[in-house]
DNA sequence: GCATTATTATACTAATAAGTTAATTAAACA
DNA sequence: TGTTTAATTAACTTATTAGTATAATAATGC
């Protein structure tokens, strides 16, 4: 799979709140499917569906535990993203700048 | 719009290689359609319909230049996504951390 | 006014996504 | 062994996405 591909998969997984909710359950460490499932209206398959996607994105990785699967988070398409954001990061601050100055500007003059 | 809209649009629309090789060339500086089809193996109203998603999730602006639409880099949604892998970094580092450990302690044990 | 250039709209196809219900697998437990 | 619990698979519906070709709009420049 290229980077391409695995920014793909990661951006399109996260494109769904429920899916980013998941995350943020799994934030606070390891749960079941059914765990994970309990806080959203909406059928067990639709989340056990849910949960497949973000595996094959790599945002989780699973054990099996007697007759649980255990969810974990995994962080490095999150880093990934992180990562790829940043290229941008130059762009909003030098544009923050002319903001600011602007406004210094604005208030220098009384304007 | 709610914010979770927000990240649905962004991130949906960052799920395409196109889209995000249209903004890395819109972080160079505006274009207009035609220069940020130019690279694509595909049909004029593809890219269109590509620059109507990236508009719709405000990642771009666009401004009227006689015949030509030239379109602008907007950073608001990309800060959204950075702001959002933030509250998952400590996730990561504290996991780093660990491996950093675990890494020393083989060296010191000599494993 | 008319041809050219830039862009979007329309109409269509094929693939994928999100959800459902019902059936199936697999382990635990009594 | 039979039942319960956990989770997935299968089959299906509906909506959306990504692309195409072709037609239409809109401003420019001769």
């Amino acid at each position: 799979m290229t980077k391409d591909d695995q920014l793909d998969a990661a951006f399109s997984a996260l494109a769904h709140p429920a899916r980013r909710a998941i995350l943020a359950q799994l934030a606070q460490g390891t749960a079941s499917v059914n765990a994970l499932a309990e806080p959203f209206d909406m059928t067990l398959p639709a989340v056990s569906k849910h949960i497949r996607v973000l595996e094959h994105a790599g945002l989780i990785s699973r054990e099996k535990d007697a007759q649980f699967r255990l969810c974990k988070l995994e962080t490095a398409p999150i880093q990934e993203i992180a990562s790829w954001t940043e290229r941008y990061r130059s762009i909003w601050e030098a544009r923050f700048d002319t903001l600011d100055t602007l406004l210094a500007d604005m208030k220098e003059n009384d304007t």
